[in-house]
DNA sequence: GCATAGATCTTTTTT
DNA sequence: AGATCTATGC
């Protein structure tokens, strides 16, 4: 590293002189812990990676750095951000997911955590294949162990690092003691299976640390700093995790916001937050409470809602922005008007207020309702991009390939065995799959092993199988030796072929059987890429790549495309214009929640997550019936109401004869609320003003999508394939590398190709 | 062992 | 309403 890779103090007191006062003193905090308290858009982000640069100006070394995040995404931005400051040296920061720092340190200490050094990683199907078997192999009724429930319980229990055995000993009736004994025999099926799930990587990482000296001094030693991003949702073995790492000297720097708290029913833990200065007396702690994203009247309605919360330490964010346009709550009578509407405000914001459609976003409580709002873009020919929903690598031709190779460098793996063995058919049934599995755990061989040997194989299951299986032991091996003589996406194609994947679906859909195919190819694609971007590409890596990677890390803002996704997915997103649609009781907050104190208080974070996203403009909207198993009508969302009318703008679309359902006991004033016939029209023609340097940052945001749409489709393209001719782009679904796009081509027929991977010339835009 | 039709459950959010 | 699971018959 040379000196120009890090900050000359003169350029770091340029970057401090941008900065309100708490934000420098965090980025200026010397040693020991540090809680920063940062409300919604209070520049967080920021903050941390000018304390990276910080640092690296101060003579740490960037290898002696960890900063946490929970996704992908945000951890790329953070490096991204790094360099932007420091240059090279932020290359070698080690910025990472809890779950992919997880995976690269078993990688390097696999032996000490007793793991096979390819083991695998197990996503929520894998882990609900092997509980669904243990369900049944214990006789245990499905009605009252449901599958979800049951995992649900031992993902708690690994969140609190309660081992089987403790788990057990807490379990005071019989129903608990049962989930405590299918913890267990899950614990021993991974173990035999040499895979870790999800929870696990993050537990194994803590035991392996907790129990083994040499290596928690080797990791302790290795960093001297350790950043933690939105600390709000770390569950107690992250905390744990964390600890380790950050000692002896405890310079660790942890930041997040209890406000915004959204996965508590993943084991996320709030306490973690509001009791750090428990954990660590010495702890400096800094609010940083100005907003720096939205105006007031969006400050003022999100803090109305989440401040209904009892259970909150109460604070107040302000800004300096003026004040803005009123939320915009529009009241409709089923959904499907909800989306006409939404999209009729999204034409009149681009019409008149100089927005495009990517500074649009439309946020949901759950996935299910992304569907109206495909459709109504679909209809308007509107390009949108669906975050979330089936995600590429959860494909189930996709995840067939990867448990072929999964096989070939961990022979036990059994999930990926079950995936495959009988796909495409070899005659290998259900009983005797059972009986092999069974057999084979016994044996401890890896499965090619055990099913090349004819006689175990005959004494097992009968002489019929044991030729499918002695062939498939062969398959196997095979690919195995094909692996060393070429590169993973030529083994890739070759392994679809060798398999005869393609026969596995006879008799279905020609259309769906191509399309499986085309993502096959895709698959090879993205090894391809994989081997280009990586020093040392490995199968493992890729596929730990792929069991890791989510959508939402895919996402990037582009195009003129209008964004749909949960309200989780955009936590850390911001946008000009921001719809939260759904607000009615029972969706959101969802009724599940409406029991339970706590649940619903979570729901009114979720509300703040979402409101305090938009910068500008703000949109409520109610639909009074939607589908949802057959058609159901609902009441307003209490959030609603939690806003002072003040902020508010009602447009009332439900005929004044409809009155809401259930009007009963339920504070609804809709008569009081303007119609939205009698509204000005020049209210909505107000120009939406960018302000301070706010307005500089949106100018760079808007060139560097304009620079990306050059590669990028939208909706309504013409495009060109050398295979199929010229067609014209329906819509554009997906994130990121992951983009896909339905074309009708001029031949008179229709195909879904991923933008990536497909190699289309755009015509006309 | 496998295909089919009927039954059942799903829809909260995800690394 | 749609996908997934289960029971049944071949």
């Amino acid at each position: 590293m040379t000196q120009s890779d890090l900050l000359t103090d003169s350029q770091s007191e340029q970057f401090l002189a941008d900065l309100n006062d708490p934000q420098r003193l965090a980025v200026l905090h010397g040693d020991g812990p540090l809680l920063i308290l940062a409300g919604a858009g209070s520049g967080k982000t920021r903050v941390i990676t000018f304390r990276i640069a910080h640092l690296l100006a101060h003579g740490v070394h960037p290898r002696q750095i960890l900063a946490v995040t929970f996704t992908n995404k945000a951890a790329g931005e953070m490096k991204a951000r790094v360099r932007e400051l420091t240059g090279a040296a932020a290359d070698s920061v080690w910025v990472s997911t809890f779950h992919s720092f997880a995976a690269r340190f078993l990688r390097f200490e696999y032996q000490a955590a007793g793991l096979p050094q390819d083991f695998s990683i197990y996503d929520d199907g894998d882990s609900k294949g092997i509980i669904k078997r243990l369900i049944a192999e214990m006789n245990l009724p499905a009605r009252t162990f449901p599958l979800g429930t049951v995992k649900g319980k031992i993902s708690d229990a690994k969140d609190r690092m309660l081992s089987p055995a403790a788990f057990a000993n807490l379990a005071h009736d019989d129903y608990m003691r049962r989930i405590a004994e299918v913890y267990r025999v899950y614990q021993e099926r991974l173990k035999d299976a040499g895979a870790v799930d999800f929870d696990d990587l993050i537990v194994t990482t803590v035991r392996t640390l907790e129990d083994d000296e040499a290596v928690r001094a080797r990791w302790q030693q290795r960093f001297t700093h350790v950043l933690v991003d939105e600390y709000q949702d770390t569950n107690l073995a992250q905390v744990r995790l964390i600890k380790h790492l950050a000692e002896p000297e405890s310079n660790l720097c942890v930041v997040g916001d209890d406000d915004q708290s959204i996965y508590a029913w993943r084991g996320a833990d709030i306490r973690n937050i509001l009791e750090f200065e428990k954990s660590y007396p010495n702890a400096t702690v800094i609010r940083l409470e100005q907003n720096y994203r939205s105006r007031p009247n969006i400050l003022e309605a999100a803090h109305a809602v989440v401040s209904a919360n009892i259970n909150r330490h109460p604070k107040k964010l302000w800004t300096a922005k003026p004040p803005g346009e009123q939320i915009t709550c529009i009241l409709t009578t089923d959904d499907w008007s909800e989306a006409e509407m939404v999209l009729s405000r999204i034409r009149l914001l681009c019409e008149r207020e100089s927005l495009t459609g990517a500074d649009c976003v439309i946020l949901y409580r759950t996935n299910a309702q992304s569907r109206v709002f495909e459709e109504a873009c679909r209809r308007h020919a509107t390009p949108y991009v669906l975050v979330g929903g089936t995600k590429f690598y959860q494909r189930g031709e996709i995840k067939d390939a990867l448990a072929y190779m999964q096989l070939t460098i961990n022979g036990r793996d059994v999930a990926a065995w079950r995936r495959i063995i009988n796909k495409p058919l070899r005659g290998i049934g259900d009983a005797s799959q059972k009986k092999l599995e069974e057999a084979r755990r016994a044996d401890s061989r890896p499965f090619a092993e055990f099913l090349a040997d004819t006689e175990a194989v005959t004494a097992v299951a009968g002489k019929r199988v044991a030729l499918p299986t002695k062939r498939f032991a062969k398959l196997i091996d095979d690919l195995k030796e094909a692996r060393e003589t070429m590169n993973l996406a030529d083994w890739c194609r070759h392994l679809v072929t060798t398999v005869n994947l393609k026969s596995a679906w006879e008799g279905d859909d020609p259309n769906t059987v191509a399309t499986r195919m085309e993502n096959l190819d895709e698959l090879a694609a993205a090894m391809a890429e994989y081997e280009m971007t990586h020093e040392t590409p490995s199968l493992s890596g890729f596929l730990e790549q792929a069991a890791l990677v989510t959508d939402i890390d895919m996402y990037d803002v582009q195009t003129d495309a209008i964004t749909l996704m949960t309200l989780h997915a955009a936590k850390g997103l911001e946008f000009p214009v921001v719809f939260i649609c759904g607000l009615e009781e029972g969706l959101f907050p969802l009724s599940r929640s409406m029991e339970k104190p706590e649940a619903l208080e979570e729901e009114r974070r979720l509300f703040y997550v979402g409101a305090t996203r938009a910068k500008e403009r703000l949109f409520l909207t109610y639909a009074r019936t939607r589908q949802r198993f057959g058609p159901m009508a609902s009441m307003k969302s209490r959030f609603i109401d939690e806003i002072p009318p003040e902020f508010l703008d009602v447009d009332n679309l439900i005929p004044s004869a409809d009155l809401e359902p259930g009007g009963l006991g339920y504070d609804a004033p809709a008569r009081n609320w303007r119609s939205s016939e009698v509204r000005p029209a020049s209210r909505s023609a107000r120009s939406v003003s960018r302000t301070g340097s706010e307005a500089g940052a949106g100018q760079r945001e808007r060139e560097m999508q304009r620079s990306m749409m050059a590669q990028t489709i939208q909706a309504g393209a013409v495009v060109f394939h050398p295979k199929f001719g010229e067609g014209e782009v329906v819509s554009v679904r997906g994130a990121g590398d992951s983009t896909t796009c339905e074309i009708a081509f001029r031949g008179g027929f229709s195909k879904t190709l991923m933008v990536r991977f497909a190699p289309l010339k755009i015509l006309r835009q």
